[in-house]
DNA sequence: GATGAATGAGAATTCATTCAT
DNA sequence: TATGAATGAATTCTCATTCAT
């Protein structure tokens, strides 16, 4: 499990606090937050059941706490977009979200959108960076026409949804994507 | 709440295992299945506990009739696609998805979907329909090419990602996607 | 299972009592009565549940209606004892006991003597009757001298509770008793 | 009731663990286990039934704890026999089986041997123990005398048969033994 | 900070029994 | 006589949360 703290480096044992959170990513996103009980928790990360409520007064504040410390969007004004090539620039986008979170707390950031709003925001946040590169992205390969903002805003969300889309019911569905594909298709539509 | 199963008809009051079912369709699309408690389905439904019971031994078997019961993947032969409008074609697909289900069984159908394997079946499905829907509305309408088999089915597939990423989770972000832009687009990037 | 009941003979079917009562049978034999619901032997009996009710009213009705129909300690006047023979008599004793019963009635005559008064009480009775049987066998067997009464009286207690310890027990233990060694040795202590 | 788990001592009220020990003890022997509902357990231990659980996970863990820590077969190298006299060893091991339990906990023993596996295992090995008890005084107490092996076996395989029917069936049905009398008809059918 | 016993509301499920048909 | 839906109290078990130490 992939922590954005930094932890006690080297083979020390991580602290109890951090040992909860990683039992509860693996739990949460096994199971389903809604059916981990604290107390499993607990046993996975070896410590006792009132050491949860001591860090995490009540069992919403973990899953809180994993959203907060362990995913990040990134939304930094740099992005690494290829110039006069649309397609090689989604393609980039797509191999490198900006999401950074574990396999685990990527399934529960979609898994639990429902559960609070502080999933559902962070969710959303993510879809709208994407889109905001993908956009970025695109301005930057394409010469720039008249008009050609709607359709160019469309491709952007579209790409987004495609890869939201594989990051959360391609997994279920056993379906699959091929990223890269696809952001040809879209240069293809807007070349 | 729209069941497939026929009712008996006009005012009459629905039978008890009906009722049960149109509780849980509400009850689960709103607050999930695992934070519905049985007793609240049934004092929604207006039965006595057991009934539920009765009817439902689990309660799982609840979530699993209403998938069964209440969703319909329509896997017909005849797709009603426009010749030679390729954007025309997967408009209409948006416009009417193969999913005969009411917009809370909508709702259940991607919030359950790690909840039970009958529910990631019925969503798989309707993914498979989605991209054979698509796949099949292009060719009708497109010039045969050689080699286009390959985009044509990316294109399917972004089209279905775009669908169901828009029923799953627009709803939750806020965002919007215009399936008819983004239709149009996919015919552009073919024609 | 044995009924003492006619059965309607030949290939037929028997009816639903028996149905029911062959069902209980196996069950309380099998999981206890108070393990098995009424539900469970409808089931096997493959009647509908209001069907046992309608025969016996409350669940304690099947049993005492098993007991009473289905075992049968026999307390007939002629014995047959082997006069001079001690141990043959004791020994063929053991081979018949005074019970006519299934070994899935036993086992219930055993295991629910605690759950109701009748019960208990065919199960005293077959107690004395085999020590009745037991001291008949013995004073048949052996010359008459005085003084002996009471130990043949121990004797005969002794034999029964051998054979009815065998029954009960020593089939939960997995120990075993050779009857006829019991009955050598207590005819040699008359001797 | 008797644990063999040293109490703290003194007036001082038994722990929470021990009172519902103490109550499950009394329910079981009475009208039980199946019959007992462990809410019935925690009121007449005056604990929370949610404490039951905290301490025995599923309701046949009480019955378990109660074989495991309040019944001992002692099976000890050390028989106290007194050579030479086989009907007085006899009659001492009778009077103090090499079973340390309460008179409840003897009952639940013989009631719920086909409740579980361990309730089972228990009184298989008391009987073995009582059956090496008696072999043992009796090889002690007799002359050793070629080929009487055998029938020393079945004495003392009678007389546990003696003891053991005493305990659980002669309470239910009224009858009595005295097992003096059977040491001494059983030294006499050896002698 | 650490601990695990304690709490009790409430969850799922069971089940004997009733009853209208 | 036959049926299975209906009932609801009771039962086993869960679990977030508290709290004394």
């Amino acid at each position: 499990m992939g922590s954005l703290r930094p932890r006690s480096g080297g083979a020390t044992e991580p602290d109890a606090r951090t040992r909860i959170l990683d039992a509860a990513e693996k739990l949460f996103a096994g199971g389903g937050y809604e059916a981990t009980p604290t107390a499993e928790i607990a046993r996975l990360a070896q410590v006792p059941k009132g050491l949860v409520f001591h860090y995490f007064p009540r069992k919403i504040d973990v899953l809180v706490a994993l959203i907060d410390e362990r995913t990040l969007v990134e939304e930094v004004p740099e992005v690494e977009a290829v110039p006069g090539d649309a397609a090689k620039s989604l393609s980039r986008l797509a191999r490198r979200l900006p999401l950074r979170a574990s396999p685990a707390m990527r399934r529960i950031l979609f898994r639990e959108a429902d559960t609070h709003g502080s999933v559902r925001d962070r969710l959303g946040r993510l879809n709208g960076e994407i889109v905001r590169r993908a956009r970025f992205a695109l301005e930057l390969a394409l010469p720039t026409r008249r008009g050609d903002a709607a359709r160019l805003e469309v491709a952007a969300v579209t790409f987004a949804a495609v890869l939201l889309h594989q990051e959360n019911l391609c997994q279920l569905t056993g379906h699959h994507i091929d990223p890269d594909a696809v952001a040809e298709l879209i240069a293809h539509a807007l070349g």
